[in-house]
DNA sequence: AACCTGACTTCGG
DNA sequence: TCCGAAGCCAGGT
């Protein structure tokens, strides 16, 4: 694999239990922030292989991106267990779970 | 090399 | 807020 898919591997692995983060950002910490889509491509790639934390990664908008019957179901439960509240079309409230990749969280 | 395809994002209307 | 279009990245054909 490339450097830089490993990097995003080591990001995705640092984030933490009950919060989620965005493609985009993982790709913005991993130094390129158009490399959205490779962040999707890594984790359906090697998921399993590293046992990753992939249902803490959903979209800019908030909401799961997986589809219904493809995964959707299984996110949102994922997500649920760890105690992160989802509606039921798969929005969750980034201002209250959004991990950035820095060690401390904003305070409203 | 060209073309297609996504677990994406941003921007306009 | 909610689409649609356009831009983007890399792997698969």
């Amino acid at each position: 694999m490339t450097e830089f898919t490993s990097k995003l591997l080591e990001i995705i692995t640092n984030i933490p239990y009950g919060k989620v983060t965005t493609y985009g950002r993982v790709a913005e910490i991993a130094g390129n922030p158009r490399a959205a889509r490779q962040v999707s491509w890594t984790l359906r790639a090697y998921s399993n292989k590293y046992n990753l934390p992939w249902h803490r990664i959903i979209n800019s908008k908030g909401t799961i991106s997986l589809k219904r019957g493809q995964g959707f179901e299984l996110q949102k439960s994922l997500l649920e267990e760890e105690g992160i509240l989802v509606m039921e079309n798969g929005r969750v409230d980034l201002r209250e779970y959004l991990w950035n990749g820095d060690s401390h969280q904003k305070f409203e």
